[in-house]
DNA sequence: CAACCTCGTGTAAGCGCTTACAGAAAAGGA
DNA sequence: TCCTTTTCTGTAAGCGCTTACACGAGGTTG
């Protein structure tokens, strides 16, 4: 990486001009000269410099994105179906964590400078730099968040599915429920599953918080509310991990699942498969999320498209065995 | 993003290098100046083109990371250790997985031209661009690999922890073994403890492949190992993945873990606290190896360090349920 | 008060590339 | 043969920044 196109024009006899045109193939060039040129390239193992060229260019050829952590499957499997398809559109992609993170705001300001699009997590981004990075016009998805003026949002559905999930909760005519992992902010995914479960469910499912959504806050938050006096029937948790840690404390109260207390979780995350008993849960797209967000963020910087989309994707019920037998359905 | 030192220059009535001289504190700046300097800044909002200070400063500001995927927390965790200290010392993140990808040579090597220096995961990058890479001096770390002259190379413990574990089921009285998961690439983690519990087992033990380290391929082979007529009383899994799809094959066949047949893993996902049985394994601090990755890779690029360095990290037997009760031991 | 520092600032030369523009050479047409 | 096209190639002006070097203006010192 240290040969420049200097070089390269010095050994082929030509100009630089003629090697940019040559390997870019913008321009004719004429078949013995590329030849000369191709030839001194190989020699000299020259590659373009991606600072020179994008300085040139005007413009990165790399993408971002700013999740809150990577504990579970849900964002890195987003992460990863965007960096496959960035990466088909010759972009590279660019990481940032904010979990535990102080001065937040300045990782995003630095990442948004290298970059010609950023991926954002729900609410990881301080509001003020959103608001700045719209106004200075940055191409913007943002993923599992409601939606906002200004730039793409995407999401997988979640109150329809959190309805049809309460629903059938209902109908194994479980009365008293429980939302273990109660929202934090307003408009984000847990938010919407909880209103979408209440909307059902009523005043029979209490909201219950915990720290984190995490399987150890879950777990801590469970035991407390298993013990209480009069612990629900069936705890709808915000997500896998929460549903986890629920288990977990069922297991040490020494409660059956799903006789005494039924649990369901939300992702679909491998251990949800792999847990005793294993998780009724809803599965999203992560893939697809992610996948769609390059693209469309691919649309914005390229311009092909300039006004802001909003797209929920469908989710499924995955009926295992944390909830229960469905008194009408058949045992399998 | 719009905005160069050159309007800020005038706005503030001074040179460009005045305001590059304020902004990055090198050099003497009368105080009456910096202020009016800033307040250009400010009112302009201008941020510092990172193109420009990269093509200026020679370098990236980036550290690259290469990865096969991010399913199972082992690669998340690397990453996350990786990414945090690499902000910590004003670096950004770039990843690149190449599970299923064509064109890894280009990938990496474009990857490459992006950053000041490169983590690698084990065998997921072609040997000659690896040759060509340490040719030309570019800083590397390889993670999950023997060591190799010209980059420095950092791994957790295998070998000894797997006597460790094969000593532990030796005294459980079994005495016909599987390795499930047997080693692709010799070297790496895998073959590592292959190695390890063959030393201490030796005919005792039998090597049997899986297509992928992952759940569905473990399931699979199980199900054939467990099927065949003399099935092993012990199944000691190359990860703790394998070790889950050995679980769901153990059921399916109605055998009981641990007592017709007990199941090791390695690494200690979430996922092996959570099965049931829960997973033997063997728990290796991922963060820190990310951690000290980045810190090493930093070493090498500020060429505070030139010669290589290797190191191994230690790891910890976890003994869950999966594995047996102990006969000397206590049940707990 | 002359000689010498220090401090503060500007000038200009890069860093490695792309590309508009212009000129030269080759090719075609009358 | 001379003029018009077409094809190819070079020149040079950026892209946005850093920094070595030079220079002028006050401050010290003997």
């Amino acid at each position: 990486m240290d040969v420049t196109i200097y070089e390269v024009a010095q050994r082929a006899g030509v100009s630089i001009a003629t090697v940019s045109r040559t390997l870019r193939g913008t321009g004719p060039v004429a078949s013995k000269t590329r030849e000369k040129v191709l030839k001194a390239v190989e020699e000299l193992n020259f590659t373009p410099s991606r600072l020179g060229v994008s300085l040139a260019e005007g413009r990165h050829a790399a993408n971002g994105i700013v999740f809150p952590n990577l504990s579970g499957p849900y964002y890195t499997e987003v992460l990863l179906g965007y960096e496959e398809v960035a990466s088909e559109l010759g972009r590279s992609v660019l990481i940032l964590s904010t979990t535990g993170r102080t001065r937040v705001r300045d990782l995003v300001k630095d990442l948004a400078g290298r970059v010609d699009g950023l991926l954002i997590f729900g609410h990881t981004a301080p509001d003020d730099v959103i608001a700045e990075l719209i106004q200075v016009g940055m191409p913007l998805v943002f993923v599992s968040r409601e939606p906002l003026a200004g730039a793409d949002t995407l999401r997988a559905e979640n109150t329809a599915s959190a309805r049809l999930l309460a629903e059938h909760l209902a109908l194994h005519g479980y009365e008293r429920f429980a939302f273990l992992g109660a929202p934090l902010v307003t408009g984000d995914d847990v938010d919407e599953r909880w209103q979408g479960v209440r909307s059902v469910l009523g005043a029979a499912i209490e909201a219950v918080p915990t720290g984190h959504y995490t399987v150890d806050d879950g777990h801590q938050a469970a035991l407390r509310l298993l013990r209480s006096g009069d612990r629900p029937r069936a705890i709808i948790c915000s997500d896998d991990e929460v549903a986890l840690g629920a288990l977990l404390a069922a297991e040490e109260l020494g409660l059956a699942v799903p006789d005494d207390v039924a649990v369901t979780g939300w992702d679909d995350i491998m251990a949800a498969r792999h847990a005793r008993p294993a998780l009724t849960t809803i599965r999203q797209p992560m893939r697809e999320l992610g996948a769609r967000a390059a693209r469309a963020l691919d649309e914005l910087i390229t311009a092909a498209r300039s006004t802001p989309n909003h797209l929920t994707l469908t989710t499924e019920l995955v009926i295992r065995a944390s909830c229960g037998h469905h008194p009408q359905e058949e045992p399998r």
